[in-house]
DNA sequence: AATATCAATGCAATGGAAGTGCAATTACTG
DNA sequence: CAGTAATTGCACTTCCATTGCATTGATATT
């Protein structure tokens, strides 16, 4: 995948074996992953190489941190083309409760949300939580 | 105060000195609460009382819990009269990145939000990051 | 090619917050 | 005043996130 080594490059992101691997895992994947997924997906690699791969990642703005109230943080591969260096992408998410995966739902772009006199709104969170496609069996 | 006793009854929620005044610490403060804040407030009582009393306070729908993306849990009391029992009061959480400060938004309801087919919307959570009115100094 | 330099990786350890088991204490009930 | 049940305090555990430091690996320079 020359596009992966492209890419990583444009960004100013050594290529690596480790890293080439991680975005691969974090492509073939539609939901967000934890890094304790990512670790069993890699049992070979060290737990701190993939903590930093993600948050590398995550700093050139490949990924997106999620936090969808399960307490674990998760992550998931940035918008082909998103802007998230200028603005970060304010799309929904979703969370559901019986199969405990999250998804980016990115084509939902969160709504304009009034604020009261006084608050400057700068960055909003919105995770919707509730019964996935796949698990309300259609 | 006989009002809050009178509250704590009504919930079946035995009347402690420590459960008073957890609440009343709770009232006065007009943002949300982590446990390490009531914990620096009562310095002689437990961790574990305190992480309890909330935790009782949660289940008889006295406070709501909050999670407004820092990684720590918060609470804030319920809205006198909410029906938190019958259904999640959805209002809107702004959190203060300059003092770190979050607040209910009680009379922000949160929207109507559009999910995809297949999809099953049960409950919502939107906290708003930004700048609060004290912090933008108006 | 050998060396110097800097980044990436692995290992160990730390820290913070949430949660639990159990014993001691306190409050309620008859 | 017992007897019982809930509350509180202490110690301990678990889980995830994060860091320091030594080692390995890659890149650039001579
Ligand atoms: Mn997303
Ligand atoms: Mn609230
Ligand atoms: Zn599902
Ligand atoms: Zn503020």
């Amino acid at each position: 995948m020359q596009k992966i080594e492209k890419l990583l490059e444009s960004k100013n992101i050594r290529v690596t074996a480790m890293r080439l691997l991680i975005y691969k895992f974090l492509a073939e994947k539609q939901i967000a992953v934890t890094l304790s997924d990512i670790e069993n997906a890699f049992e070979k690699a060290d737990r701190t190489t993939l903590y930093r791969t993600v948050k590398t990642f995550e700093e050139k703005d490949i990924v997106h941190q999620i936090d969808d109230g399960t307490g674990i943080t998760k992550y998931a591969l940035c918008e082909n083309g998103c802007n998230c260096e200028i603005e970060r992408d304010l799309h929904l998410h979703f969370h559901c409760n019986n199969c405990n995966e999250t998804v980016c739902l990115t084509e939902h772009k969160i709504p304009q949300i009034k604020v009261p006199d006084g608050f400057v709104s700068e960055n909003v969170n919105l995770v919707v939580k509730g019964i996935c496609d796949k698990c309300s069996g259609q």
